[in-house]
RNA sequence: CGCGGGGUGGAGCAGUCUGGAAGCUCGUCGGGCUCAUAACCCGAAGGUCAUAGGUUCAAAUCCUAUUCCCGCAA
């Protein structure tokens, strides 16, 4: 099938990496405009990195619903255009220019999670399973008609870095079996059951602030789902300090837990308390050092039974 | 040239401002104690103080350039 590839980060280019490799013509892929990322990263999108690779065409519109964005598509008479992770909402013009519409690959079972951020909340929310969906999108928010579904059950040790790794993978194969499956006529199309669907808020930066008034359990998903991106962090001596690993521990005996709190250090972690329970510290990194095992920090690092830990940084 | 922190035995750090003998917590090796130990005690090895120049009687420390790591910002 002619296709035109519509996407941005690297969830997006790791499909097209394997679109590339598969049977369907890439007429275009488009993706965001160059923008300054910072120090040692390319101003290119990952997407746009991916097409350069293969020879791909590209274009870059400001803003896709343009006129002359639009008429651009028409131009190439796609079968089907691929939309993962544009960062733009589409029209109705260009949804319904391609013959078998436009296929979103979601990284959740919708319903469940439509919007920002999928892989994320169900990291943060402690779920067992999550998965991956591809649709035929329509105006709404991640509301379009289901074409197919996978599941994936959560590592207890699963962070949103993970697994977006894992998701990326199998969203990428799901969408070639959907592409196959529109193009013999065998695809079904499934309504969304409105009553179950709940949206998620994009993470912003300061959602990273580690409280540790709530659960260790709670405290445990939330770093691991802030991980790697924008990270949970606290403060210590007015600098900033990131948890990557840490275990909730129910009891600890002979100590009490007093929220932000170091109730023990042992030789290679510490124990921090919570609203509820402790956090074992297995990983972390300060402002301006690397990331490092906790036996390690512990080692240049005074941290002391009664040390505080508060996010005013 | 976006802003900022940093590079010191194998690991993590102090020392740099106010130049003047290489230090801390661990690890490693040897010995001791112990029923025993990842615990404790004694001892040892191991460092061109990121690199290259410069200032100085003297540089980890001051100056210049280079390089690598990281935080912020996106």
């Amino acid at each position: 099938m002619k296709i035109i590839f519509m996407g941005t980060p690297d969830f997006a280019a790791c499909a097209l990496e394997k679109l590339v490799n598969s049977k369907h013509e890439i007429e275009l892929v488009v993706t965001k405009p160059d923008c300054y990322r910072g120090k040692n990263k390319s101003p290119y999108s990952e997407v746009k990195e991916v097409a350069l690779e293969h020879n791909l065409p590209i274009y870059q519109p400001e803003k896709i619903k343009d006129p002359e964005a639009v008429s651009k598509l028409y131009e190439y008479k796609p079968d089907v255009i691929v939309v993962i992770a544009y960062g733009q909402m589409l029209s109705n013009d260009i949804l319904t220019l391609p013959n078998y519409g436009c296929v979103n690959v979601h990284a959740s079972l919708l319903p469940k999670y439509r919007g920002a951020a999928p892989i994320q909340w169900a990291v943060l929310n402690g779920d067992e399973v999550t998965g991956v969906t591809t649709m035929r999108m329509d105006e709404g928010m991640d509301t379009g008609d289901i074409i197919m579904q996978e599941e994936y059950r959560l590592d207890p040790k699963e962070t949103s870095g993970s697994l977006f790794d894992k998701l990326m993978e199998l969203g990428g194969d799901l969408l070639l079996k959907t592409l196959d499956a529109l193009e013999d006529g065998s695809a079904v199309f499934t309504k969304q059951d409105e009553e179950k669907a709940t949206k998620t808020r994009m993470i912003r930066k300061e959602m990273g602030v580690i409280d540790f008034n709530k659960s260790a359990d709670e405290l445990a998903w939330f770093v691991r789902g802030m991980t790697p991106w924008p990270s949970a962090y606290t403060g210590y001596n007015g600098k900033k300090l990131k948890l990557f690993d840490v275990e909730a521990i129910d009891t600890l005996d002979g100590f009490t837990a007093e929220p932000g709190k170091v109730a023990k250090v042992e030789k290679d972690t510490f124990y921090v308390g919570t609203g509820s329970g402790f956090l074992k510290v297995i990983s972390l990194q300060l402002e301006g050092k690397r990331l490092m095992d906790a036996g390690e920090f512990l080692r240049g690092n005074k941290i002391e039974e009664g040390d505080m830990f508060n996010a005013n940084v």
